[in-house]
DNA sequence: TATTAGCACTTAACCATTGAGAGTGCTAAA
DNA sequence: TTTAGCACTCTCAATGGTTAAGTGCTAATA
C-alpha cells in the first residue's frame, strides 16, 4: 500500500521533525535528502501520505508533521536495534553497579536518573509487581503494643517490611510458631498464589478453631495484600528543556501525568510480561493523561522472572532510535547483572 | 523606625500582593484599605518604605512589590498563629491516620500530598535523620550468597533494611550470635553514638582477634552508616497553576530545585532541631536554587525526639498565614498521633 | 507642617497593520 | 509522470499608535 518512494519520504519527514521541531516542507525534504525529485513531486507524495493518515498539517501553509500513525510506521521500520554501541551508556551504567548491592529500590531509582540523563527524556522504572514475586521466608517480630512487624524475603532478593495491627497481644513465642507455620506452608509460592490459598484455607472451618493459625492467616492477608510495585520517575527538569514543552498548558499536562503515578503504574504493569523493547505512541495509549506522550519500555528479567520494568517517557516527537537503544541496553545490562550476582 | 501608619501601609501592600499577583499602586491601597488618606500621601509613604528596603519597583510606572525583607517584616508581625480552626485540614488529616499504621514513610508521603492539596503549594516532608534515631533491636539473616540482611528496629518505630556484602560465608548461627552481641551492646544508643563507639572498639586490638566480633563490627559499620533521611515532595502540578510560575524560566528553576533533593535535605536538616514553625523567605536561604522560594516548616517531635520535618515550599509571594497554620496544625497533629500510639 | 490635588512623565500592554517568508495546491507544460 | 510556475494562505515579527496605570514632583490647602 506504500511504495518505496513514499516510505522514504515519510521517514525523511519524520527524521527531520525529530531532529528539528518545526513542520517540514517539501523543499526541505527535496534538498536535504537526496531524492532526485523536485519539491513539487515531493509535495504530491506528501499530500498522498496525508490522505493516508501518516502526516498532518498544523495549518494550510505550514509543512507536514507526523501523526501518531506516522510515528508507528517509522518505529516499526526501525529494525536495527540496540547495537548502537554507546560507550557513554555503558560507562554510566557501570557506575551504578555499586548501588545494586544496596537494594533494588536504590538501583531502580538510580537507573531512572541515568536514563533521563542519557536520553534527555523522563526515565521511569517500576519494581516488580509483588503478586508475581515468590516468598522465600517471612519473619515476625512483635513491634510495638498491638503491632507485629513482618519482614518478608523474596526469591528475587527483595525485602519488604509490613507493620500489622493486632487486636490482641501475641507473644514472640507465638509469633515464632506462626512464622514457622507460614514458612513451611507458603515458602516458594508467589504472593498471588498465597493469597488464593489463604482464601481457600479460610473456608475450612476446622482451622479456624486454632486461634493461632487463624491469627497467622490474618497476618498473611495483611502482609501479602500489596497491589503494585513502586514507581520511580526522574528527569523532569531535563524534559522541560525540550521545545515540545515550551508552553504552560503542555507542562501542566506533563506534570499531572507524572504525578498521577497510578496511571503509569497500570500502564507499565501491562507491559511487564512481554519481552524486548515495547513502544507506545501517543494516542495508542488508553490513558488520557498520556495521549501526547510516548513510552519506550522494556521488562528486566532474571532468567525468566520479571524483576521490574524500565523505560523512557517523552514527547511523541522523540528520538525513538536513541530511546530504544538506551532502554534495550539498560534492561539487558540490569538483567545480566542480576543473574551474575 | 517604622511608625504605625507605615506598618499598616506595608502590610496592606503585602496582603494585596499575596491575594492578587500584580504590583500594587497607591490608589488601590488608599481605596481598598480604609486609611483616611489620599493616594498622594500613600505614595509618599510607599516611597519611604522603598527607601528603607521593604518594597521595590519592577519599573518606574508600576506599583510596589514587597522585597524579601518586606515579607520578613510581615511574617514577623503575624503573631496570631495556628488557631485558624480549619475544619478541612483536620478532616483531611484524620483520613491519613490509617496510613500511619502502615509505616512512617507512607505517613510522610501521604502528608506531603495532603499539605499540597490544602495549601496549593509544594508539600515536603523528611523522615528523621538516622543519626539521631535510637536502636531498639537488630536482626540478621543470611540473605543470598555473600550477603547478609540486617533488619533494624528503632525506638521511633522505624524499620530499616540493609543488605550487607560479606567477603566470607557466615552461618545463620553465627549471625544469631552476632545479633545477640550487638543487641546487648548497642541497644538504646543512637546511631551516632553507635558509630562513635564502633570507632573506639575497633582500636582495641584484643577484640579484633575474635573473628566473629570483628565481623559484627563490619556489619555495624555498614548498617549504621546512612547519612540523611528520606525526602518526600508532592504537589508540582498544584503549584504550576499559580501565576508565579507562569513563565518557562521560572518553571525550570522550580523543577531543578525540586529535583535537587540534596539541597532541600540539607536545608531541612538544619531546621529539624528547632521547635515550632520556622520560615525562610527567598534569599534568606543560602541555597542558590531556592532564592526565589520560601519555606514554611516545622519539626515533628515525639515527646522530645525529632521524628521528621514537614513543611511547605512556595513562591515568596505566599499566603504565609495559611501556610503557617497548615504546617503548624499538621506537625502538631502528627506529633500527637505518634505519642498516643 | 502634614496632607492633598494636579499635572507631566514613564512604561507596559494591547491592538491593528504591514511585509516578509515559508509552504501549499493547482494548472499547464515538458 | 514529473516539473515549473503562480496565486493563495497563513504565521511571525516588527512597527507604531493608543490606553491605562502609576509614579514623582510641585504648588496649594487645612
Amino acid at each position: 500500500m506504500l511504495d518505496e518512494r513514499s516510505k522514504k519520504v515519510l521517514c525523511a519527514v519524520i527524521q527531520n521533525y525529530i531532529s528539528h521541531p518545526d513542520p517540514v516542507g517539501s523543499r526541505t525534504v527535496a534538498k536535504k535528502y537526496s531524492f532526485n525529485l523536485s519539491a513539487a513531486t515531493i509535495r504530491n507524495i506528501m499530500a498522498d501520505l496525508e490522505e493516508m493518515g501518516f502526516l498532518t498539517h498544523p495549518h494550510t501553509s505550514a509543512g507536514r508533521v507526523p501523526t501518531d500513525r506516522g510515528y508507528r510506521f517509522y518505529v516499526d521500520s526501525l529494525s536495527a536495534r540496540g547495537d548502537c554501541s554507546n560507550k557513554e551508556v555503558i560507562r554510566g551504567l557501570f557506575k551504578k553497579l555499586d548501588a545494586l548491592r544496596e537494594n533494588l529500590d536504590m538501583l531502580f531509582s538510580e537507573t531512572t536518573k541515568t536514563i533521563s540523563l542519557l536520553s534527555h527524556y523522563l526515565g521511569v522504572a517500576m519494581s516488580p509487581d509483588p503478586s508475581v514475586t515468590t516468598l522465600k521466608r517471612i519473619e515476625l517480630f512483635s513491634h510495638r503494643a498491638d503491632q507485629v512487624a513482618a519482614i518478608i524475603f523474596t526469591d528475587e532478593g527483595l525485602i519488604k517490611n509490613k507493620i500489622i495491627d493486632m487486636d490482641l497481644n501475641v507473644t514472640q513465642k507465638d509469633l515464632n510458631r506462626i512464622s514457622g507455620y507460614l514458612n513451611s506452608e507458603f515458602s516458594g509460592y508467589t504472593f498471588d498464589e498465597i493469597r488464593q490459598r489463604i482464601l481457600k484455607e479460610m473456608s475450612r472451618e476446622k482451622l479456624l478453631c486454632d486461634r493461632l493459625i487463624s491469627k497467622a492467616i490474618d497476618i498473611c492477608r495483611e502482609a501479602f495484600f500489596s497491589s503494585y510495585g513502586d514507581l520511580f520517575i526522574a528527569g523532569l527538569s531535563e524534559v522541560l528543556e525540550l521545545p515540545d514543552f515550551s508552553d504552560l498548558q503542555k507542562i501542566r499536562e506533563l506534570s499531572r501525568a507524572v504525578e498521577d503515578k497510578h496511571t503509569i503504574v497500570k500502564l507499565l504493569d501491562k507491559l511487564s510480561e512481554s519481552d524486548g523493547v515495547q513502544i507506545i505512541i501517543g494516542s495508542e495509549n488508553s490513558m488520557n493523561e498520556m495521549k501526547k506522550l510516548s513510552l519506550v519500555v522494556s521488562a528486566c528479567k532474571e532468567d525468566d522472572k520479571p524483576i521490574g520494568v524500565i523505560g523512557i517517557i517523552g514527547p511523541t516527537r522523540m528520538d525513538y532510535f536513541k530511546a530504544i537503544s538506551i532502554v534495550d541496553m539498560t534492561a539487558k545490562f540490569i538483567s545480566r547483572m542480576l543473574v551474575e550476582k
